[in-house]
RNA sequence: GUGUCCGUAGCUCAGCUGGAUAGAGCAACGGCCUUCUAAGCCGUGGGUCGGGGGUUCGAAUCCCUUCGGGCACGCCA
């Protein structure tokens, strides 16, 4: 289906054609002045310059000249304004048809593309914090979104599984359990199934370890050759990493889960251990990479370039790789498996700079075509009340299990406060919602910006909150089960009648808007555009249910006001799922 | 220092491919439940859009400048 706008834009446009004007001029958008009118076209005023004319003269020839079947009021605003009210019979075979198309009349990308997201960010051993949330809800929701919009998307966790985290946990559990058989070099049985740690333990062997490497020296150059010893392949070692990628992903496959965050792909740094060797050796044959302070780089810099970039960094001075390397290696990687038209990183943004290096290296080395697109989707960071960094009371780093479960317990709270429900019921009830709190409140934010997190205000039922939709979208469920249970008639054959006051015919406009709201979201990767868009769906729905006592109306016209209600309850699910979260029945 | 992002109501944020009187929510105050979930709706008060210049018929929006803040700037990721 064509936008509305579109086709109001079509309709004023013929009319600046006719009258001898540009057809650019017949732009139409939602009125800034609801007050005057609904639609509004201020392309006289762009115009009067360039015909020498007054806006004025010029709206006037372009109203005379105007098809008004669709409107039902044009008229001539001084200074040179044409303002548009619709026509509600126009404006219900426009919803009518949206509930007969797929997916409500949205027309998926002309071509669809290949795309890798990037996103979550996870290392293993280590557990999920609070920094991690924004990765892993922002990615899920791109991932989501390019979807519905028709593209072939892979989301990877792209995890970090092979540095020297990975040699102080097997430093770490020596010391723990020396007599492993891991640890043994001329071990030559079969090594046990069952990993040797729990998740808890390994939690805790991890940041012991990488306290004791600050301090010790002779430790941390025990993980460095254990480290080395793994990434060579030392047996028992390999073993051992199985496991920890065993207990770990498994832990954050649960984590994740719990957001209602998955992957397609759970690679990792590892997956392109074997194949950095061939890359460096094909940028030195290239000539792209060169030695510089004993280390080994390419140069990313361009004439046009404003600020000194630092070369792209491949082989430290001691021969190493770091994560210019695994990063751009991922990428010859994802070029050479997926072969995607477009990789999206969604990454903190204080890496612009790192991948911004990577990218101009992948192109520079013909890793990549020049089409390949390279989007690199940097998020702020989540602030506490302070505006600083969110931390524990007493400083520490907020782990995500716990965040998620405190928001829970709060919701948890709130529901026993407002409504006589059981214990098991608001338990239940608590989960869907708090989930649904913290990925909204995110997501409502500007991806780019930092944010302050206050579980509170994003808990809360009123204002712009996950809550709020929720409750609107319950609210609906609610009518339409009633209406059903009073025997309503089946709905399929129905159709939504012209609207008949303001909130009616204002929540029919707001319904037209959901294609150009999601197809706009897309273009810019901006889920908040989403959140606002069904903030005020939800606004606008609040406002009709108000005044419009749908089930005491007479049959037929129940049957058109349940149907809108149908079609605006799946417009609201349907951007819901684009988020990532989802409604219960009841709250 | 260089680069980059940000500065909009007391607070948290929209709006930024230029359009009419700059919008929400929270907080404050005042209304509305014998009728579909009042976790809602309606209303009131609250702004030099950091400051200054410029472009334009028109600027929160584009350009320049200045102040304030965040962040990043070669061997951690």
């Amino acid at each position: 289906m064509k936008f509305l706008l579109d086709i109001l834009s079509e309709k004023t446009g013929e009319a600046f054609v006719k009258a001898g004007y540009d057809a650019e001029c017949g732009r139409v958008t939602v009125s800034n002045r609801p007050d005057l009118c609904e639609y509004q076209c201020s392309g006289a005023l762009a115009g009067a310059k360039k015909y020498h004319k007054a806006p004025l003269q010029i709206a006037g020839d372009a109203l005379e000249n105007l098809d008004r079947d669709i409107f039902s009021k044009a008229e001539v605003c001084p200074p040179g304004f044409i303002n548009l009210d619709l026509s509600p019979a126009f404006l219900a075979s426009y919803v009518n048809e949206m509930t007969e198309s797929d997916c409500f009349g949205y027309e998926k990308a002309a071509k669809s593309e290949k795309v890798v997201v990037d996103y979550g960010g996870a290392n293993v051993a280590k557990p999920l914090h609070v920094g991690h949330i924004r990765s892993a809800v922002i990615g899920e929701a791109v991932k989501r979104m390019l979807r519905f919009d028709g593209h072939d998307v892979t989301g990877d966790v792209h995890l970090g599984d092979w540095g020297l985290q990975m040699g102080l946990v097997i430093v770490g559990l020596k010391e723990r359990k020396p007599d492993l058989p891991y640890f043994d070099p001329d071990y030559q049985g079969e090594y046990p199934s069952e990993a040797p740690f729990t998740i808890s333990e390994l939690e805790q062997i991890y940041p012991e370890a990488s306290a004791r490497s600050k301090t010790d020296e002779d430790f941390k150059k025990l993980a460095l050759e254990a480290t080395n010893d793994l990434q060579s392949g030392r047996r028992g070692y390999r073993a051992l990493w199985n496991h920890i990628m065993n207990v770990s992903v498994a832990d954050l496959k649960k984590n994740y889960g719990s957001l209602n965050v998955d992957f397609d792909l759970w690679k990792g740094e590892s997956d392109v251990n074997d194949i950095i060797p061939v890359m460096v050796e094909e940028l030195k044959q290239g000539g792209y990479a060169h030695e510089s302070d004993g280390a080994l780089v390419v140069d990313v810099k361009e004439d046009t370039d404003t600020k000194e970039i630092p070369p792209c960094m491949i082989l430290k001075s001691d021969g190493a790789a770091l994560y210019d390397t695994t990063d751009l290696a991922t990428i010859k990687d994802r070029m050479a498996t997926i072969n995607p038209d477009s990789i999206i990183y969604v990454v903190d943004k204080r890496q612009g700079l790192h991948f911004e290096q990577v990218f101009r290296a992948a192109r520079k080395a013909h890793m990549v075509t020049p089409e390949t697109k390279l989007t690199f989707l940097g998020f702020g960071t989540m602030n506490g009340k302070d505006g600083k960094p969110f931390k524990t009371r007493d400083g520490g780093v907020l782990r995500l299990e716990t965040l998620i479960a405190d928001t829970k317990e709060e919701m948890y709270k709130k529901i026993r406060e407002g409504r006589p429900v059981s214990d098991e019921e608001a338990r239940k009830i608590s989960e869907v919602v708090a989930v649904a709190a913290l990925k909204y409140g995110d997501l409502t934010n500007q991806a780019s910006k930092d944010y302050i997190f206050d579980l509170d205000k994003f808990t809360s039922f009123e204002g712009n909150t996950g809550p709020y939709i929720l409750y609107t979208i319950v609210r609906i469920k609610s009518i339409m089960t009633r209406y059903e249970n009073e025997g309503g008639k089946d709905l399929s054959g129905v159709k939504i009648m012209p609207a008949v006051n303001e909130s009616e015919k204002a929540l029919a406009m707001e319904l037209a808007r959901f294609a150009p709201a999601v197809k706009g979201a897309c273009a810019e990767l901006a889920p908040h555009r989403i959140c606002g868009y069904i903030y005020d769906l939800a606004n606008a729905f609040n406002s009709f249910y108000h005044e419009t006592p749908i089930l005491s109306e007479d049959e037929d016209r129940k049957a058109s006001l349940v149907k809108l209600l149908s079609l605006t309850r799946g417009v609201l699910e349907t951007c819901i799922d684009i988020l990532g979260f989802s409604a219960p029945d009841k709250m």
